[in-house]
Parts: structure tokens; C-alpha cells; sequence
DNA sequence: AGCGCATGATAAAACGATTTACCGACTTGT
DNA sequence: ACAAGTCGGTAAATCGTTTTATCATGCGCT
């Protein structure tokens, strides 16, 4: 058995540098050229080479802790590793699950996740092209407020980098992942139906947004089931802000007629719908019932704890992730809806029967 | 005046791609090596250099749109342009501000921020070491819990990249950035005793925690400021979650005394021990008065809308962000306290004068 | 004429990984 | 004995930048 010609462990040699073993380092230290430790270390299928040399490599490499530099290996590959996630407003803990979930699930495929404020994003646009151009990101996963999206996106997909929309549908060439909205809001509505509510409203996120549009669209189903409509007065349009919530509060409660229960399409805009309901001194569930989509632990905090409809908001996150990554490795863009865990009802004490509730006004 | 060299614009050549005009194509278009095009961008001041020509390379890679290739400087640099920020907590809306701050502080450094998560960080270590043995980021920021610190920091410092802890004051070479603490729960004290509180009882973070002494320790000196001094058997330790803060309120109620104010050192816990009292059908403000450390807007969404003493988060993220860049270019290891703005009374509905507290029990 | 010096560049060597193309030494079949 | 095929690798190109060292040219001066 011939031994491979092995550099001699010079005992004086200046080993002494803790930073950064490069691949060269270990091929010195274990014999061979770099392109086996490479080869051996990326478990390249069509390398042939003897075990014994294989696991030298390895152990070598182990010992002394290498790790390959992403840089180096960006450059070669023509791949950061990173993708980015653009978020609208990072205070809403519903986001954060939606991050989580993202994060996660980059993580589980060894990449890692810059995030983006979308503010930063639409006073800086050209932060991102900037990130986008330098090639510092191989994707893009965006949660956008809801309707104002096509300008940013026009610009994106003409920077031809994969992108993933997360909470509506949108043409053009990104994919998008979105939640099961309609059963959702019906889920909330059949709720109030069955607590005996028959004059319900609904406050809406932004009307025209895709998802808000999808959500309004499970109330009517589910009056509709039961010979029900929507009353066009009841129907009143707030946002995605606590703020926003309130103010469409205050509008609901000045109707002439009030209904007994409305339900909230946007968790944010429900607790500020509380919050207008204390200040006018309407008793929440007593004199109208709230109810709101997706949960969040602000929701079991709010006076009183507001009844929901709990949302796979992490799993949304998540998928958006793994679409994305499917994209990047030259996948056809798809458009999923995130069903699992089922839209489930989180019982709190915002919405009671409607035989405790008095005639309105 | 003889025009230089330039490469004529061949008609047929294929200048149809779009991605990625490299160094190479702009030197070749402005008929230029290289080496002028690199130095010219960056506008080095050695460089000596025909007004013209540096017109002229401008104006083409402007007109390439060209990006330099960030794996490739990165590469050359030694320095990947990112920071990684560990969060403990996303949901928590107080970490969105400091991440908000980070985040505009990175940016406006030219460098992109990495967003990873404490548990994340427990669960898999060797993911953390691999992005700073991969020298992916230049540098890291810690927002941790507060005390089990310092087998990761410990780990962190072998890896000798530059790191700021936020939020506790560490030993070791990482630097760190604080709150004016003791300002701030000296203020909160003060604001109780202002309306006649005497009986003042405290529920503290995490005891051990560094952050959670320095705060508690402003409470003692604004009531020794009287003459006054804490009953131990009024101290309770809670944590940073809304349920350790329900916990510790439960405690607190429990006592065969009970003060009739309390301060409580962390948000999160302090909206717990709302809920607390809710449940023990302990009127809020009008049986016990609450206050809390750090303002967001869940407080104004509590039940009662909480007050706290507001502090400058956003800016200690930007501040942690800012003393990480300069201990990258090589500044000393420094530890600041950000006091501006300074901490401020936000009054909400959860303090009231303690005459109208009945005798306790 | 020859020296020095500023001007305006350029060529080439890094940085650290991946990958293609090739190669020498053995086996094996005929 | 020789062509062909396997085994176990190696050398070198490449990714796109930055930076150091070098160089040609012309000009002013003595």
C-alpha cells in the first residue's frame, strides 16, 4: 500500500491562526487536492474516490472546523443563500407568526432570511432594486398591506427575481400563497348565526384588497345559507391598523340602526373596534357581539378577550418560504392556499346570544 | 487630442441580456481597464484620472445599470455587508421597535440586517456558528431574556466576531447598549407616589437579570428619596411574558396585604398582571394601581389602556446597530446608555389617586 | 542629451470555493 | 500482449471584484 504523498506536519508551522480554515488548509492537511475535498465535502454522487480518503477528508475538515465561505461559494455559484421578506408593518404580532414560520422554514433549507421593512421599501425603492441588482438575495417573499402592491411588483418582476406574494393573489409572474380566507370569515359569521344573531355587520380591511374581498365574500356565503344578506350600512371599510379599526367603529355605532354583532375581518381592526365600543360605552358582548379573524395573544388581552377565528398564519409564512425556494430552483410559479391547521374558532368573551343583546337604540 | 482606445460598438453583438452587467462589460464599453472602472465607483482618491474618462465610466454603468456583484466584493473585502440580529421574542412589540431601529440603522450604513430567533438559536447553535464561521455576517446583535446569556456569548466570543448585547450590561469583549433604567422606574415610582401611594409593591423581570436590577433599584431610590423602602414580601419576580406577568400578579393578589399600587418592570408582564386582576375581580386602577416599563401600543389596548413610562427602544436598536458598525471598522468594544429621549409618563387608565384604593381587603 | 517626475492609465494577483476535463496506474478480457 | 475500461484521483479555469505593482508617454529642467 502505497501512502499518498502527504505534506509533513511541519511542527513549526504557524498553526496557530483559529480563523477560518479554508479549503486549501484542509487538502494540505489531508493529502489530497482541494477539488476531493470539495467534491467529498459536497457529496458530489459522481466522485469515486477510496473510503479511507473520504473519511480523512471528513475528519480533517471536523477538526478543523471548516466551514466553506459563503462568499466564495455565492460567487461560484451564482447564489446568495438568502432570500429576503418584505413586511408592511413588523408591531403586528401577526406578522411576527407569519416571519416565524418563514424563517423557519429558510432555515430548514440552510438559507438565511433578510427582512425589509415595506416603509423602508416605498420611501428607498431603490434599497431593494439596489439588493436585487448585487444579486444579495436569490428571492423575494412580500406581505404587503393589500392593494397599492402592483407598482413595487412591476418593478420586481422585471428585476426577473423569484418572488412570492404572501396574502393575495396577483398576476404577472410571481407566485403567491394565501390563506383559506372564505371559510375563514363564514367559520366567524355561522358563529354569530348560531349565537342567534340576524342583523350582522361587517367591517372590512381594505375593500379592495384581494384577501379583504375573499373574507367579505365568506360572510355573504354564510348569511346567504340562511336566506341572510349583508346590509350595505353595515358594511364599512377600516384597514389593517388598530387605528383605522377605530374610526370604522365609531361609524358602525352611529348608525341609526345597529346590528347586534359585527364581525372584523382584520384582527388589528377588531381591537380598535373594541376600543371604539368602550369609549361610546356600548358593552361588548352585551350590546353588540365582535368577532375577528386570526389570532394573535393581543387577542386574549383586549377588553374584553375578543372572540376569533384562528388562521394558519405560520404555516402561510412557512409555504410562502418553501414556494419560494421551489421557484428559485427553477420551479413553475404556483399559486397554493394554506388549509392546514383548518380555520378553527378561538371562543373568548366578545360575542354572547343575541337574546342578551336589547333592541338596538 | 487623441481619443483613447474605445471597443466599437458592435451592432450585432449580443447585448440583449439584461442580468448583470459585469465590471468587465462597462470597462469594456467605456474602453477602460478594469482596474479604472473599480476604482473610479469608488471613487478612490489615489486614483489619478482624466476628468472624461471618469465621466465616461460613470455614464456607463449607469447606463448598464451596473451593480457590483455583492458575493464577489464580499469575497474580495473579507466582509459581507450583513449583520445578524438575535431576537428572543418577535411577537413582542416592543422587540419590533428595537428591530425597526437596527433595521434603519443598517440601512443607512449601506448593510443588510439577518433576523434570527433566540429559541431558533438554542434549539440549533450550530446554525449560528455556521453563518459566523461561513463569515455570512460581520457581526451580531443580542436582544436576549436577560440572564442564561452566557454559554452562548461565551461561545460567541471564541468566534471573535464583533457583538453588541442590547439591554444588559455584559462582561467580555462584546460591547453593550442599555436604557437609562433606573430613570425610568424611579419615574414610574415617582408618578405613584405623586398620588399618594405609599404601599407600593414591585413585579420584576426576571430577578437575576441585569436590566431587571438596574430598574428595580430605581424604584428603591425613589422611595427611599421619601424615606420609604420595598417589603420584600411586595417583590415578586415575574418574567417577560404576559403569562409569567399573570403568574406573579396572581401572587401578589394572593398576600394577606396588598399594596395598593404596584410597579411593574416589563410590558408584557405588566399586561399579564392586568388579566390578573380581572380575574380576581380586582378593580384597576380603583382597588390597585398599575404601571409599566415601556410604552407600545398594546397598552392603549388593554383592559384598562395601560401607563407606563415610555422608553427610547427604537433608538437602542439603532444605537446597538451603530456601536456594532464601528467595532467592525475596528472601534473599541464600548458600552452605552441611550438616554434620548428620556424616559416620559405616558398616562393612561391604570393609575389612580390612592384615596380612591379602599383599605386593603 | 539625459534625468526626474507627473499624468493616466494597465496587467495581474489575489479572495475561496466549485467543476470540467483530463490523466496515470491497474485490471480484465481476448 | 494489448485495447479497453475502471479506479482514484489532479490541474486548471472560473465566478466578479479590488488593489498592488508596473508602465508608457510627454514635459520641464539642467
Amino acid at each position: 500500500m502505497t501512502t499518498p504523498p502527504r505534506a509533513p506536519a511541519e511542527p513549526g508551522s504557524p498553526e496557530i491562526r483559529r480563523s477560518g480554515a479554508t479549503v486549501v488548509d484542509v487538502a494540505r492537511e489531508a493529502g489530497v487536492s482541494v477539488a476531493v475535498v470539495s467534491r467529498v465535502l459536497n457529496r458530489d454522487p459522481a466522485l469515486r474516490v477510496r473510503d479511507a480518503t473520504r473519511t480523512r477528508v471528513h475528519a480533517v475538515a471536523e477538526q478543523l472546523s471548516y466551514t466553506p465561505n459563503t462568499s466564495a461559494r455565492s460567487l461560484r455559484l451564482a447564489s446568495s443563500g438568502a432570500i429576503c421578506f418584505v413586511v408592511n408593518d413588523l408591531a403586528n404580532p401577526i406578522h411576527a407568526a407569519a416571519i416565524e414560520g418563514a424563517q423557519a422554514s429558510a432555515e430548514r433549507s440552510g438559507r438565511v432570511m433578510l427582512l425589509t421593512d415595506a416603509d423602508e421599501l416605498s420611501a428607498h425603492p431603490e434599497r431593494l432594486q439596489g439588493m436585487l441588482d448585487s444579486r444579495r438575495v436569490d428571492g423575494l417573499v412580500m406581505h404587503l398591506p393589500g392593494i397599492r402592491d402592483d407598482r413595487a411588483l412591476r418593478r420586481i418582476a422585471q428585476a426577473r427575481v423569484p418572488t412570492v406574494v404572501m396574502n393575495s393573489r396577483v398576476r404577472g409572474p410571481a407566485g403567491s400563497v394565501i390563506l383559506d380566507d372564505e371559510a375563514a370569515s363564514r367559520l366567524a359569521t355561522e358563529h354569530l348565526l348560531e349565537l342567534g344573531h340576524r342583523e350582522i355587520g361587517v367591517i372590512t380591511a381594505l375593500a379592495a384588497s384581494d384577501r379583504s374581498q375573499r373574507r367579505r365574500q365568506g360572510v355573504e356565503r354564510a348569511l346567504g345559507a340562511r336566506g341572510l344578506s349583508l346590509a350595505p350600512e353595515w358594511v364599512i371599510e377600516a384597514g389593517f391598523s388598530v387605528a383605522l379599526g377605530e374610526v370604522a367603529g365609531d361609524r358602525l355605532l352611529a348608525q341609526k340602526r345597529r346590528p347586534t354583532a359585527v364581525v372584523v375581518l382584520n384582527v388589528m381592526a377588531a381591537i380598535g373596534v373594541l376600543g371604539a365600543c368602550r369609549r361610546a360605552g356600548v358593552a361588548v358582548p352585551d350590546e353588540l357581539s365582535v368577532i375577528g379573524l386570526i389570532d394573535t395573544w393581543v387577542c386574549d388581552h383586549s377588553s374584553p378577550p375578543l372572540t376569533v377565528v384562528q388562521m394558519p398564519i405560520r404555516e402561510l409564512g412557512a409555504q410562502a418560504v418553501s414556494l419560494l425556494l421551489e421557484m428559485i430552483e427553477g420551479g413553475p410559479r404556483a399559486s397554493l392556499i394554506v388549509r392546514e391547521p383548518a380555520p378553527r374558532l378561538v371562543l373568548r368573551s366578545s360575542t354572547a346570544s343575541a337574546a342578551s343583546a336589547p333592541a338596538a337604540r
